[in-house]
RNA sequence: GCCCCUGUGGUGAAAUUGGUAGACGCGCCGCACUCAAAAUGCGGUAUCGAGAGAUGUGCUGGUUCGAGUCCGGCCAGGGGCACCA
């Protein structure tokens, strides 16, 4: 028998150019899919922003998205499996910046880098379709998807405060802004009001909402992650109107039950109502100024008072015009939700209660805390249970849920107030002062207003000779390219120079995908036939953002008669991060002479992160590789370029081959759960590699039948199947170790070289390269990734025997093998004739004996 | 503060509806092959105990003939949201 060797490295290069050549992996048309009676299978995952290298991340993402599409295509179904590349966005515009490189050649370079390191995954990608979201074929597209959607109504402008920094003279997100001042400036962030792009997300907030109980090929977190993030709340919308005026003071609240406990209205430092006053009233505008300066982080909202300045007005109660309420302006009351106003009812709130006790407000019980009814309300902590509603005239002895809907009932007959619904959910401001993005087609003109670029002059295209010297969007400051003709009036006018949040770029790649026409973003029935993607595949931090980003776009396509599909993603699966260790290493700070600098008498040191491959270990402790310093370690995080903790997979890719890093990829850990980034165990996954091959290498003229063989191929045929189609792959792995075990341990037989041959039909998703190899071995033609998955024979799944447990009071005393099927008495005679358990039982009688037919046999003494 | 998730050997982890805890892998130990090493193969590996046996799924209480799994109360770690009326 001769003996051969894998080569991984030699079978990697050579089956990925069979596949490439050959288009394996070509989806097919819409025609073909709709001629054809296979079912579809729209597989992808989270499409990548081309930073310049893969990380461990991506292998992760890329090599679970591949196991299920090629699984998929050997399970007979027509596969659509593309890839494609996030492009627009800030790095590029940073590194620009920093390197002078334009942001266009860096992102390309990048991409044309990472899509050879993602070829080298061996990745079954339909690379016809690739697309990269900077360029005018997609985003050429956008604009006019932009454009149908501001027909639709569904896009305004709007003033808004926005975070600026005023070095780098641009817009920033609220990440961004770290300690009140801008992440790469330093610079104290300002609030600035700039006129910006909505798009009307909220419109479909019941949608989006109502749409997660479909979803139930998702995970719970995610849909509760959204649910929370539109945060419905229904309540009671009334005015409170002034003493002697017709006007008033809308108020929302989800507590209308409390009514009778009102002892104040709140207003927020931004509403009219303070606006006005403050014109005439300096302090209170030297208040409200107060408020706004106030920070919005976590720490600062923690720990902030609860503020008031009392206005002078009155406002009537609804439900007797005779009792007459404050009204304060106050820092924890938020413009931006609900009316801006709230009444307070501070024995049952607690920010009320806080600000109630602070200026000497009353504070009544109106629900009442087991037997504790006493008007007087006493004590620091509001009660928020439920209870029976007292001293509250009508609405005395009801409920809490039914005075709810009493005093919304008694609101709405008597004409002062209705049921209304509150969202947390804002609309989606799109517009970024930043050059690298997708240009907003939209003509600002002096006479006309504000007009779409005309449908014949798309795309608006990015202009490449900007420079980056100075701060600030190059766009606005481009000498020719924002000064256009007004499509009406023809009169000199400006192009917007705001391009598109990089999130509405990966709002549609996915229909794109399904559909490429050259003439529009896509064609309707095309991107029907594949959508919605059947396992979308992503890292769990777009929970919320991107996922309902492109849920609203998709129903806003669907509203203005585009698409119609209302989900894009009918499964998701979230995948775990892969962590690392971090690093930091310390060292002298040194003066301009070179010397220690000393502060004190002491020298100064600084601390910074540094890489993995700069850490040493020596005598059981952890060393900087350049000087022998000291490391300290910190905590486990998602690698990221910041902490330095990452691993190139590359040269794991050259050392063991693709098959190998797959693999290790797919073992052990749950690939929903996070992975703590370990190599140990690598050169475990390689051994079983060459274990396998070594399999292949086996098969001889054997005849014969072994039957035991026979039943464990059929249990791992289905065992796998279902572990991949349920996206746990460690299961897989595991069940096909025990598979590679059994085959070994085998004596030659036609059931064993029948098994060899299924065993490579079985790892050829999660080890691609190696399953071809061993096709090619067998002599076999075509391509092993386009055989159908071998089918598991139902018949031998059957045991035809069972092990027993025999238990004595629930712990296990000793196990029989009985035929499958025996009956309780049989099985009850047995373990009570049993030699161990007459031992164990030692005389005593059994008081009663609980009997599972094929299970076990409890014994209660 | 509110909401959610997780907790199992040295280690990554398995465990259909409550029914033999630790499958499978990594590591480690022993053995074989070798002048030697690597590679490979064989055996062992939850804890205590010489053994019979006892104990064991973060802690604690409960339901049950029987709990990793269900219920209550804690503890620890992680995530999301947050002056949301």
């Amino acid at each position: 028998m001769s003996q051969s060797r894998f080569n991984p490295l030699k079978a990697d290069a050579h089956w990925q150019k069979v596949w490439e050549d050959g288009a394996v992996f070509a989806a097919p048309s819409a025609a073909e899919l709709a001629g054809s009676d296979r079912p579809k299978a729209y597989v992808l995952e989270m499409f990548p922003y081309p930073s310049g290298r893969i990380h461990m991340g991506h292998v992760r993402n890329y090599t679970l998205g591949d196991v299920l599409a090629r699984y998929k295509a050997m399970t007979g179904h027509a596969v659509l499996h593309p890839m494609g590349w996030d492009s627009f966005g800030m790095p590029a515009e940073n590194a620009a910046m920093e390197k002078k490189v334009h942001p266009g050649d860096w992102t390309r370079s990048n991409i044309t880098a990472m899509r050879a390191q993602l070829k080298r995954l061996g990745l079954a990608i339909d690379w016809s379709r690739e697309l990269s979201t900077c360029e005018p074929d997609y985003y050429g597209h956008e604009q006019a998807l932009f454009l149908d959607l501001f027909k639709a109504g569904l896009v305004y402008r709007k003033e808004s405060s926005v975070n600026w920094d005023p070095v780098d003279m641009t817009v920033l997100a609220n990440e961004q802004v770290i300690d009140g001042r801008g992440w790469r400036s330093g610079a104290l962030v300002e609030k600035k009001k700039l006129s910006q792009w909505f798009l009307k997300i909220t419109d479909f907030a019941e949608d989006l909402l109502d749409g997660l109980d479909g979803l139930d090929k998702w995970p719970a977190k995610v849909k509760l992650m959204q649910e929370n993030w539109i945060g419905k709340s229904q309540g009671l919308r009334c005015t409170f109107s002034f003493v002697d005026s017709p006007d008033g003071i809308a108020v929302f609240t989800t507590r209308p039950d409390t009514m009778f406990g009102a002892s104040f209205v709140a207003i927020a430092a931004d509403h009219p109502v303070a606006t006005e006053l403050a014109a005439n009233a300096p302090e209170l505008a030297r208040f409200i100024d107060e408020c706004r300066k106030g920070g919005t982080t976590a720490a600062d909202i923690e720990t902030a008072e609860k503020q008031g300045f009392n206005t002078g007005l009155s406002v009537e109660h609804p439900l007797d015009p005779d009792w007459h309420l404050p009204v304060y302006v106050a820092n924890f009351v938020l413009m931006d939700y609900g009316t801006g106003a709230v009444f307070g009812c501070p024995a049952h709130d607690q920010r009320d209660l806080d600000f109630a006790r602070k200026y000497g407000l009353p504070v009544v019980r109106v629900v009442a805390d087991g037997d504790q009814i006493d008007p007087d309300f006493e004590g620091d902590e509001a009660y928020t249970g439920p209870g029976a509603i007292v001293n509250s005239h009508f609405l005395n002895g009801m409920s809490v849920d039914d005075a709810k809907n009493a005093a919304i009932a008694t609101a709405q007959h008597e004409g002062w107030g209705e049921a209304t619904t509150v969202w947390r959910l804002r609309d989606w401001g799109v517009s970024r002062q930043r050059y690298w993005g997708t240009p907003i087609p939209i003509i600002h003109c002096e006479f006309c207003g504000v007009l779409p670029v005309p449908r014949s002059q798309l795309p608006v295209i990015l202009p490449e000779d900007v420079s980056f010297d100075i701060p600030g969007n190059p766009l606005e400051r481009h000498p020719t390219w924002k000064h256009v003709a007004c499509p009406n009036c023809k009169e000199p006018a400006r192009r917007e120079t705001d391009t598109l949040d990089t999130f509405v770029n990966s709002s549609w790649y996915f229909i794109r995908f399904a559909s490429q026409p050259g003439n529009m973003p896509f064609d309707k029935a095309e991107a029907e036939a594949w959508l919605p993607v059947g396992q979308y595949i992503g890292g769990v931090e777009h929970a919320i953002l991107h996922l309902l980003y492109a849920r609203f776009w998709t129903r806003a396509l669907q509203r203005i008669g585009r698409l119609d599909v209302s989900e894009p993603f009918k499964g998701l699966f979230t995948q775990g991060m892969v962590t690392h260790e971090t690093y930091r290493a310390t060292k002298a700070v040194m003066n301009l002479k070179g010397d220690p600098f000393i502060q004190d008498g002491v020298p100064v040191t600084e601390s910074f992160w540094v890489g993995p491959d700069e850490v040493l270990e020596k005598d059981g402790a952890l060393v900087w590789s350049a000087d022998g310093s000291p490391i300290e370690i910190g905590r486990i995080e998602k690698m990221s370029k910041s902490k330095k903790n990452t691993v190139d997979p590359m040269p794991m890719f050259d050392q063991f081959g693709a098959d190998a890093v797959r693999w290790f990829m797919l073992s052990d850990s749950p690939p929903e759960r996070d992975l703590p980034w370990s190599e140990a165990g690598i050169e475990g996954t390689w051994r079983f590699v060459n274990r396998i091959w070594r399999l292949f290498d086996s098969l001889g003229a054997s005849g014969g039948e072994d039957k035991v063989l026979d039943k464990i191929l059929h249990r791992a045929i289905a065992g796998i199947g279902a572990d991949i189609e349920a996206l746990a792959f460690n299961k897989a792995v595991a069940k096909t170790h025990e598979l590679v075990n059994a085959i070994e341990k085998a004596p030659p037989s036609a059931s064993r070289n029948t098994a060899v041959r299924t065993l490579a039909k079985l790892i050829s998703p999660m080890l691609p390269h190696l399953a071809e190899e061993a096709w090619a071995h067998f002599g076999e033609s075509g391509l092993i990734s386009k055989q159908a998955w071998p089918r598991a024979d139902l018949s031998l799944l059957v045991e035809a025997n069972a092990t027993i447990a025999i238990q004595i009071n629930g712990k296990l005393r000793e196990t029989l093998l009985v035929a499958k099927g025996t009956d309780k008495a049989t099985l009850e005679a047995l373990a009570l004739a049993s030699d161990k358990i007459i031992r164990s039982l030692a005389g005593s009688r059994p008081k009663k004996v609980i009997v599972v037919p094929d299970r076990l046999v409890n014994i209660v003494a």
